[in-house]
RNA sequence: GCCGGAGUGGCGGAAUUGGUAGACGCGCACGACUCAAAAUCGUGUGCCGCAAGGCGUUGAGGGUUCGAUUCCCUCCUCCGGCACCA
């Protein structure tokens, strides 16, 4: 009877046999109560899955067991992002071209992802790099196109050195290349941009509504950046030109002294045209172009900057504002040109520096303090800061009066109030080959022309060289440009660059919807009968309507101001085009933690890496999950420990021993049962949570009761291994199967617990005199107060605190502790 | 600099509408089995004590309370994010 105990025999047969029936595949269109768990998908890399894919899918699968057997029609998807640079520097080093080594790393995977035991439904899988997938990543950019969302312009861009490519924003957030972590420069362009800008409040308005972690939106409103302020219009002295300026602090708008302009601003060439002024300024500009050119703009460096000899006509009588050409004002937000007073940090600095005059709009309460900054000595703003100009605000505080200076400005006319936001287009052309193609072709003018629908996919040309010239390798392609001329004529060219992957991952949760039986091939829908095309339908659109938004949706949260924003942007696209019913992609949202290694981020150069596989091969994917989910919080993350995953690995051979040696009760103890009932309440409740750690060691708890006992009945048994199911798969469904049992556990309901049977009998109450704990009694769990407190009292430890005191007062905490204070 | 989050045994962590701090596991010590080791099992594991029991304790200090890991104030440390946005 006995069974000798082999994870790795016991979870390749159950995983053959839940391929063999089929149990994790899904109708999408028949489901009644569907709920979507999704992951973000992995990258296909060389290397094989590490613990971090693992802590991510392990849990998150758990999850979604979890939610099955609560009856839950399940949709658990993989895929692969498979388009990008490491691929494409694999390909510079070893010749291998990219879809070569992307086919096998992503079979590779698929491997290691079913030996992981996950209820993933692997007849639709998406892979972003084949033609299947990317003619749809197509389709998305001529709808963009079509909708005048996406646009071409010469802008100033983000520029990585190594990776040869432009950037996005999101992908330079701090000066460095997200990828490779080189310093990005600056560099002026024709790029194809997609206006997210114009989704920046309702990306911000949405968050309302979205079960998300706290920290995610708040990342999000920064980084949107939402600034509301006034715009005033100005007019240059001497010269017909007027422009804005943006002004999100107008409380000082009286005491503004000078002008200040960004050296790429296309007015400064006006300002100075044909004066003695033109030469030096426009020598500064080139100098400062040439410095952000060849290195990392320096936050921290001084600000420099040269007078153009303009003056601003400053409209409320306060004297004409001098304009400079500055290099901390920023081109690209507000209006590139702002107006200065002391009130500013870097404003004040500056005048300090050129010998600019200040006046001074708020002074402390603080009379020594007020001295030093009329005399312009330190610089000055707080909240509490007392207004001096102008006269409706006088003697409200820096923060009260913003409002009533913003009406006070609106009324007169002088300006109007102005929302910006510190978003920017989202930047999508890429200067690499692996990569989706942007659909559009030049003709002879160089105008563009979107590809029709009929040619897509606009196939990614083989006959390319892979190096890193600068130039996007597109353009070696010789049948590339051969294909074009033949479709569109002589003389017209092909778009060279290809999408930024982000673009491939903005959709394709909803892709795994339009994958329906068609497997690793991807999706497509076929024509109808009577010739019509249906392909202007990226998802059918009941199934997208029953199944988005995703239920769940699991990643690591350095993607909160990049993929989770660009996502949810091109959902809200997508639903303004009539192709999708709902606005947003991701309900709720959950980020899990990190796993180090020796205190540290696992990585290759620091040596520190650990290997899934060796552990697996000696403990099995079961042990190995559990161990992750057992070491915290889910959402924390944790150190990897090589020891630490023993304690799972004694744990379940113990419950396997207990099933094979100790069935041997006909009926438990009715202590026996009141802990079963506690133990599926507090396991039901911590997976909710996502708190698997605690779940798990809940039904420790149990199993040392079990062990206690002897043994086990049949019937208490079969729940236990009901709540093993979503935690350690196979094992549950040995388990299942040598209790006889019919049927895979993932069929079975959740088992339910019947609160009063949690309740013992008898409680354990804790007796304080003064606070301190002097002692412990039984007592009925039916008892009043009064009885409580009389047997307390009683207790031989307690009276010997309580002889010859006054009792002053008695309290008793239902169930819990009586405190008595003399 | 600004905005978040967190500090609990040798280690990972548990417990917060204020109610027995240290569940569960690792590690360690001793014991059983063994020629021996591994594995396994048992006992112990904040400090003092053979024990009954006592004392201490949740980054530091203070406060509220019969009672504080939990609430309030001050400070320290660590982690994450943003940062020329006028």
């Amino acid at each position: 009877m006995e069974r000798e105990f082999d994870p790795s025999k016991i979870e390749a047969k159950w995983q053959k046999k839940w391929e063999e029936a089929k149990i994790y595949e899904v109708d999408l269109k028949k489901a009644k109560d569907p709920y979507y768990a999704l992951v973000m998908f992995p990258y296909p890399s060389g290397d094989k899955l590490h613990v971090g894919h693992w802590y991510n899918f392990a849990p998150a699968d758990s999850f979604a067991r979890f939610m099955r057997m609560k009856g839950k029609d399940v949709l658990e998807p993989m895929g692969f992002d498979a388009f990008g640079l490491p691929a494409e520097n694999y390909a510079i080093k070893s010749g291998i071209h990219p879809d070569t080594s992307t086919r096998s790393n992503v079979q590779t995977m698929v491997k290691q992802l079913k030996r992981m035991g996950c209820m993933y439904d692997w007849s639709k899988v998406v892979n972003t790099s084949t033609p299947e997938y990317y003619r749809w990543t197509q389709w998305l950019f001529l709808q963009m196109y079509k909708h005048d969302i996406a646009y071409k312009k010469e802008a100033s861009v983000n520029f990585c050195p190594k990776c040869q490519t432009v950037l996005a924003n999101e992908q330079a957030q701090d000066g460095t290349c997200e990828r490779c972590g080189t310093a990005i420069v600056q560099k002026s362009l024709a790029q194809w941009f997609w206006k997210i800008t114009q989704y920046a409040q309702r990306l911000l308005d949405g968050h309302a509504h979205l079960d998300w972690p706290e920290k995610t939106k708040l990342m999000q409103e920064n980084w949107i950046g939402r600034s509301e302020g006034i715009n005033f219009r100005e007019h240059v002295k001497d010269l017909n030109i007027e422009f804005e300026v943006y002004d999100s602090i107008p409380q000082t708008f009286l005491a503004q002294t000078f002008t200040v302009i960004a050296p790429e601003h296309p007015l400064v060439p006006q300002l100075v045209a044909g004066t003695s002024y033109e030469k030096p300024v426009m020598e500064f500009v080139e100098r400062i172009r040439r410095k952000k050119l060849a290195e990392k703009f320096k936050i921290d460096e001084e600000a420099e900057g040269i007078f153009t000899g303009r003056f601003v006509e400053n409209p409320f009588g306060t004297g004409d504002l001098p304009i400079w050409v500055c290099s901390y004002v920023l081109a690209d937000y507000g209006t590139g040109i702002v107006n200065c007073s002391a009130h500013d940090e870097r404003d004040f600095a500056f005048a300090k520096k050129y010998g600019i005059p200040l006046k001074v709009a708020l002074l402390p309460k603080d009379p020594v303090l007020a001295e030093k900054v009329k005399k312009l000595e330190v610089f000055y703003r707080e909240p509490d800061g007392v207004i001096q100009t102008p006269e409706v605000a006088l003697g409200m505080t820096w923060e009260q009066s913003r409002k009533r200076i913003i009406d006070y400005i609106e009324q007169k006319g002088y300006g109007t109030t102005k929302v910006h936001y510190r978003l920017r287009d989202w930047l999508i052309s890429r200067q690499r080959y692996w990569g989706a193609p942007i659909p559009i072709v030049y003709d002879p003018e160089g105008k563009p022309h979107p590809i029709p629908e009929k040619h897509l996919p606009w196939l990614l040309p083989e006959d390319v060289e892979f190096k890193p010239t600068g130039k996007s390798p597109l353009t070696y392609s010789k049948e590339f440009i051969r294909r074009t001329e033949k479709l569109f004529g002589k003389g017209w060219t092909p778009e060279f660059d290809t999408m930024d992957t982000f673009v491939c991952s903005s959709y394709y949760y909803l892709m795994y919807l339009a994958a329906e039986g068609f497997g690793m091939q991807a999706p497509h829908f076929s024509e109808t009968a009577d010739g019509r095309s249906e392909r202007n339908h990226l998802v059918d659109p009941h199934v997208e309507h029953t199944w988005m938004p995703v239920s769940m949706y699991i990643g690591g949260p350095e993607h909160a101001c990049m993929h989770l924003i660009y996502a949810r942007f091109v959902m809200m696209a997508l639903k303004d085009f009539g192709f999708v019913s709902h606005e947003e992609p991701f309900k709720k949202l959950v980020h899990q933690g990190l796993i180090t290694h020796k205190g540290a981020k696992m990585s290759k150069s620091k040596g520190n890496v650990v290997s899934p596989d060796a552990f697996i091969e000696r403990h099995g994917s079961d042990v190995f999950r559990m161990y992750l989910m057992f070491m915290g919080p889910f959402t924390d993350g944790g150190d990897w420990s090589d020891t630490g995953i023993k304690g799972i690995g004694r744990f379940v051979k113990r419950i396997h021993a207990l099933f094979s040696e100790k069935l041997n009760k006909k009926v438990d103890q009715s202590s026996v049962i009141a802990a079963l009932h506690r133990t599926v309440k507090k396991v039901t409740k911590d997976i909710e949570d996502l708190h698997f750690n605690t779940a798990i060691a809940a039904l420790m708890e149990f199993l040392n009761l079990l062990e206690a006992e002897g043994g086990v009945s049949k019937e208490t048994a079969k729940t236990f291994a009901l709540l093993l199911g979503p935690l350690a798969p196979h094992l549950a469904e040995e388990l299942w199967e040598m209790l006889g049992q019919k049927g895979f556990v993932i069929e079975q309901h959740w088992p339910s617990f019947d609160e009063a049977l949690t309740r013992a009998s008898t409680l354990m109450i804790a007796v304080q005199v003064n606070g301190k704990l002097r002692g412990e009694i039984a007592v009925d769990a039916g008892a009043g107060k009064e009885t409580v407190i009389a047997q307390a009292k009683e207790h031989p430890n307690v009276k010997k605190f309580l002889e010859g005191q006054k009792i002053k007062k008695e309290i008793y905490v239902t169930g819990k502790l009586v405190s008595l204070v003399v």
